[in-house]
Formats: C-alpha cells, structure tokens, sequence
DNA sequence: CTGAAAGCGCTTACAG
DNA sequence: CTGAAAGCGCTTACAG
C-alpha cells in the first residue's frame, strides 16, 4: 500500500504569513505592499517582492473582500447570450471596466424568466457586489426589494421607459418605435404588416410595438396584418413569421419587424421567395445589427447602442460608488439607420 | 445644516449574530439551518426561519467562501464575445451548472490575447474557483504554470490537438479540416480556394487549414488561391476577401472559409454578384450556426457542438472535483452537413 | 439537537 | 516606515 504521493509541482498554499515569515517583515507590512497602499521603504518592498515571487503568493481575494468589506465585484444579469444584442452589452461592460481591471463580472443569464432573475439576484447580492446590473425595468416585487435594499448600486440597463430602482441605462424603445412608424409613413407606405416574437418575455419588444402603433394611429393608419410567434426571436422565427404573414394579407407593402434577427429572416424569405426589397415588400428591423449591415442590401432598421450601454452603466457606477438619494435615467439614444430594404 | 439621512427603506446590514440574538439560538445553529446540513429541531428551524424572513437576512458568501474554503465559483476566460460561438459555450456552460445553482461562474474575456489572458487567469486564481475553464491550449508560459499549480480543477475548452494542463474537452480541428477537404474532393471540387482570417489569434482556424491542406495533399492538390485578412472573423470580412480571391482567381471553383461567419460573408457577396451557387462558386464554412441554416440556400459546413462542450467541460469538473493524475482528452465530435451551397 | 470557541486569510486603525 | 492586535462574517470540529 502506497501512501497519497504529492505531485511535486503543486504548491501548497501560501498565504501572507508564509510571505511575512520568510522575508522576517510583519504581514502588515506585506499586505501594504501587495495593495500598493501607505508608505514603504524600497529595500522592504524588495526583499518582500522577492519572496513573493519565489514562493508564487497569490493574495486571496476572498479573504481581501472580507477584511475590507470592498468586493471589487460587480453582478450582472442579462437574459439571453443567444441574442447577440446581450453579449454586446456585456463587451461594453468589459471595455467600461477598461483600467479598473481589479473588478470582475459575475454574470448570470435569466432566459427571459423573472422568477430566475430574482434567484440570481439574489445569489449575486450574497456576494455584496459593489453594484449590480440588471436587465430592463420590469422584476418581481421580491426582486425589486432586494435591489432597493442592498448596499451597492443598481443599475437597470436597456430602457428607460419606466421608473429605476437606482439608475437606468438605454433608451426609450416606446420611441423608437414611434420614431420607425413616422420614418416609414413619410417614406410612403400606408399598408403595414408586423412580425413579432415572445413579447411576454421580451416587453421591449412590445413598447417598440405600441410605439409604432401610436406613429400610425398620429397618421391616421394602423397595422394591416401581423404574424406573432411565441418563441424568442430568431432568424428563422422571422422566415417563417413572413411566410406566414404574406399568406395572409399579400397587400402589406412594408413589414416591421421585432427586431433585426427576425427582419433578416424576413430578407431571407424575400431572397428565397424571389420577392424584390423594397418595392415588393420593404423590411424594417431594430437593433442595427452587423449582419444587417453585412446583407447584399442593407437592412433598413434602427440602430440601438448596445455596447454603450454596457460601457455607460459601468461607468455611471465607477464614477459615483454611491447611490444618489433620486432615480436617475440616462439615455443612449438611438437612429434611423435607412438602409436599402425599406 | 442636516445630518445624512438614513433613508427608511435601506435596511442595514444583518449577519448571522442578529438572527441569532433575535432567534434566541447560537450563530452555529443559524448557520446549520442556512446551510440546512446537520440536525436540527423543526420548531427551531421555523423560529429561525422566521426571523430570517423579518429581517431579510441574506448570508454573506464572501464570509462562508472564506470560513469553508469553498467558493462555490467557476472562472470561465473567453476570447471573445463577439463571435457568437462562445456565448454559446457560455450557454452550454450555464446549462451544464443545471441545477447546481449554488455555482456562479466568473466570466473574463481576453480578446485573443494570450497576455489579457495572463493577467485574468491571475485574478481568477485570486477567488479561489473550483475549477478555472479555459479556452484553447495556447497560453502563455506564466499562466500555464499558474494553472498547473492552482488547487481546483482546470478545463480546456474547444480543441484537443495537443496537451492539456488537466483536461481538454473539444474537437480536433486539424481533423475537422481534413474531414472537410476529403468530403469537397469526393464531391468533385478540384480548384481550392480558402478565405481566412487573423490565425495569429486564432490558431484553431489555423489547424484547420492545415488539415484542409493535408487532405488535399493526399489527394494530389491543393490551395489554388487565398485571401486572408488579419482581422477578426466577421460576416464583412469575408464578404471582402471572397471578392479579392475572385478577383485574383476566378477559376477557383469552390471557397473554404476560416468559420461560418466568414462564409456567410461569402454568401452574399454571391448573392450580390449574381453568382449562383454552388455551380459558379461553391461555399463551405465552419461551426453550422443558425445564420447559416436559414439562408435561402442552407450553408455547407462542418458542425461544431459548442453548446455541448460548455456542458460537459461543467459537467466533468461537477463529477470529478479532484484533478486526476493525468490529463485527459473529451472528443465532444462534429460533423460535416452537406448544405446546398456545396 | 445545540452551543462556545477557534479559525479561514486577509485589512485596518492605532501606536510607536 | 513598521508591527501587534482586533476584526470582517461566516463554518467547523468538538463537547455536551
């Protein structure tokens, strides 16, 4: 019988002790050191750098966050990595963390599902982040109080069509939508179709949807004809959306979409049906896409700033660690992008 | 002048000693019951629980993490977020974590960047994860070294083409790209084309090339043109880069792409030149995304799992928390899908 | 089934 | 410029 070898090339866990011991300082004065932080003789920070670097001392963060009571950790929750729309937000967080590489995300996805939100939320909280960042305006009322209650900031990004906990980063969806509906009367059309997704789970894409509404109602029309799924956006959800749609109501001579992953299956359809954009059948999207970019025709939509909004909630917290006594919404704005589809 | 308000509704800090003092009951029992491990009286459980409830008490993992040495965290580095299929290994990740919702993964992203790598590998390190998930067997030399002597458990992600640290769940790519040229040479392509990106960053695309080559070696060809940008892959770049390999080349009669997104690139630069497919210019690409399956013609490709190797890298380490004495290799598999567009 | 005590690995005043 | 001591909020044996 052989006893447990230890591999010889695990070390075994050093701590501030070890360090302190072996370079015969005080494990203040390591600790000083390691956080860069009150005055310390060069020779000491030599010698004490040395032995660092020969035993490996990594500080132990968990420890550091105790101590401190300051986790250098934000939360956030977004509810989707499959809309590609999230994962940009989350670029922008990274590149609004920039220099303050000592903060790190802890992400969690929800799926659309608020009652998942408020677990994570909650599992999130436990770690006293220093702030954390949730998706959209609407929480269960348990979520919401936890949010109000906890210590750091809270940051509610996407839209800003309703009212913060702390502070909301994103844009007014219910004008964007207004904005697509008057952009598209004035260019001419009259009879609109629409082609939309799970807006339960997605309620921006239902204020897009009231907005344009209301656009049409102001010019004295309304939507002629929709085909609504009620699974989450995709692009083949919009291939079969139009399809459907144009079963239908073939009159429709502009469709709007939920949003551009849906409009770019709704190009497909065209593309495959022999359908001509605009003059059969123009396409109007949201999100402002690379792939819409990218289509043989460009895809007519409305440009959202997501990596801006990541990049601007992140830096709205870092800027004032505090929560401010009122509420506050920052908008990001958005724009007609015209394109060559509608 | 006012003093600082404390505002009603921001409850202050509560730890286990309040609900104990309140409960009437030790700080042990208080956390046996949060933790619910041991035995406890139900009338004591209730009491508590009760108390937990009025004030709110949400326990402080940073403390427990700290006092079991557990955290109960996964470090996650991705290149990128950019490139729609690491959100889906991040999918994947967060499906394999399935019930085990005590887990929280720590997401950094690199940017290709085997140093930014370096540098979050370190701060991961510093939270004492469970298990760190890495992607590719490319790092530098320091973070190697840091992995190999971490205590948890270390997955590398995406390919298994050379050693791992621990384990290795991936395809082999240098397979998938010879795969890929045997299946074109049996269809009959014979003037081989590649559109490429950056491989500096990507060294995957880059085994795969080398595969493509091998199998066009052994049937007696081989790369009659190429174009190869350096910067990332994306649907722009290879709709740019197919132009330049036509314009060099026109006889070239079916194009390899680096990865789906480059080839969908291709796709509409062929369906903006009114070239049809695949007679006048056959497309095969990399990954099978969704993008490509709803093309008006589905893409030809090579079928990645990426949801899947998210999965099983989370599911190895939740079944095997101990680093086994020597590294291992999990084929996660593809397969080629034969498309209409090749 | 429950509690008192020690300890996890740091940081933070405070004293010198 | 440096060190000794207390403490961050939990968990973990151990004793009863």
């Amino acid at each position: 019988m052989r006893t447990k070898r230890r591999l010889p090339d695990r070390k075994s866990k050093v701590t501030v002790k070890e360090v302190a011991l072996r370079a015969q300082v005080s494990e203040s004065t390591v600790s000083r050191i390691m956080r860069n932080k009150g005055p310390v003789a060069d020779e000491t920070r030599e010698k004490v750098m040395e032995t660092v670097r020969a035993l490996g001392y990594v500080p132990n963060r968990i420890a550091g966050a105790l101590a401190s009571l300051n986790t250098h950790l934000v939360g956030v929750v977004v509810p989707s990595l499959s809309n590609i729309v999230f994962p940009e937000v989350l670029r922008g967080i990274h590149a609004g963390l920039g220099q303050a590489d000592e903060i790190q995300a802890v992400i969690s996805v929800s799926e659309y599902d608020i009652e998942a939100e408020e677990n994570m939320v909650r599992g999130l909280l436990s770690w006293k982040p220093a702030a954390v960042l949730v998706t959209g305006l609407e929480h269960t009322e348990a979520t919401r109080r936890m949010l109000m209650n906890s210590e750091g900031r809270v940051v509610e990004m996407m839209e800003i069509d309703g009212d913060p906990i702390d502070v909301a980063v994103g844009m007014s969806h219910r004008s964007a939508g207004y904005a697509s509906g008057r952009h598209l009367v004035e260019k001419g059309y009259r009879r609109f179709g629409y082609v939309g997704h799970d807006w339960e789970a997605d309620s921006r894409a239902k204020l897009r949807y009231e907005g344009l509404c209301a656009a049409l109602r102001d010019a004295g029309l309304s939507i002629a004809a929709q085909a609504i799924t009620n699974a989450p956006s995709s692009v083949g959800a919009g291939k079969d959306m139009t399809a459907r749609l144009l079963s239908g109501d073939p009159a429709v001579d502009v469709a709007v979409y939920s949003n551009d992953d849906m409009a770019v299956g709704g190009v497909f359809h065209c593309l495959g049906a022999g359908l001509s954009m605009p003059d059969d059948l123009a396409v109007f999207g949201f999100n402002g896409l690379e792939i819409g970019r990218q289509l043989p025709q460009p895809l007519s939509t409305v440009r959202s700033n997501r990596h801006r909004i990541g990049r601007v909630a992140i830096e709205t917290i870092l800027k004032t660690p505090d929560r401010p006594s009122e509420p506050t919404k920052i908008d990001t704005g958005f724009e007609i992008f015209e394109g060559a589809t509608a």
